[in-house]
DNA sequence: TTGCGTGCAAAGGTTTTGCATGGCA
DNA sequence: TGCCATGCAAAACCTTTGCACGCAA
């Protein structure tokens, strides 16, 4: 039910082939218009947001909205790593997002789950924090 | 240094107690300005804004940037509540904010400063995701 | 008096929607 | 031929900013 998914057109292919050329990162829309545009193959916006909603509701793609940031962000979800969630720290002082897929991580959400009845959605937590780079700056 | 901000004004007297009044659920802007003009003390959007602002680096309110949701969320902290070292975990469709002290998170903390170098601050880490009450609602 | 707080309006940015056209099946 | 997809422009939203005026201290 994932696949048939209205006609295929360029757009959609272009759209997609970024996508998981990037799927170890997130991205925006306007990322994805200028990139687009500059492979000589535009996308209007519109057309952008309609087809990442579809995306979404298919599970090909997780929709991230952080803290400070312009914007939502998207990201292509490989199906063979659905498993394997992973989650955001974001530092607090230069704004530097770490991914980390991890098992510990995975863990305490299983935990969060049993012990306390909640079920932690990792794609809209994010761990804020200092990195190490800003620990060291503070005790200067 | 967190009571000594500014003058006292009527505005801002509104502003905190509709938030304080509301303090076991989040907010947003719309809500606030809504209410206070039906109050009969109507305050400028910027002005609740820029407050609200204020707060937040004060650290009398939490923002919360959720997902589905139009805009950001708002929702005041009892400090009494929040001086031990403990984690938030937010429902994200009724907004009760679930307050957790548990050695399985501490230890979690722990991981992620050894293994990624990362150190979280639990007082401005939330964990966003579906209560058990609203997990069952979803299932119907 | 000093300077922060306020309100209005305008600007900035992201996302959605309407409508006519174009392209897949 | 149907119907979905696209693109453009306009609209809808949320949030921020500029500026003049009001009010607390």
């Amino acid at each position: 039910m994932k696949n048939n998914s209205g006609y295929k057109t360029k757009q959609k292919e272009n759209l997609l082939a970024f996508l998981i050329r990037n799927k170890d990162k997130h991205t925006n829309v306007r990322e994805i218009s200028v990139f687009l545009a500059g492979e000589g193959t535009p996308m209007g916006t519109a057309t952008i947001y309609r087809q990442l909603e579809k995306l979404v509701g298919q599970g090909l793609v997780r929709k991230y909205i952080l803290d400070g940031s312009t914007g939502a962000c998207f990201q292509y979800i490989e199906e063979a790593d659905c498993c394997h969630e992973h989650f955001h720290l974001k530092c607090t002082s230069c704004g530097q997002l770490i991914h980390v897929d991890c098992d510990f991580l995975s863990e305490a959400q299983n935990h969060i789950f049993e012990h306390h009845g909640f079920t932690v959605d990792s794609s809209q937590t994010v761990f804020y924090g200092k990195c190490s780079e800003c620990s060291k700056a503070v005790q200067l």
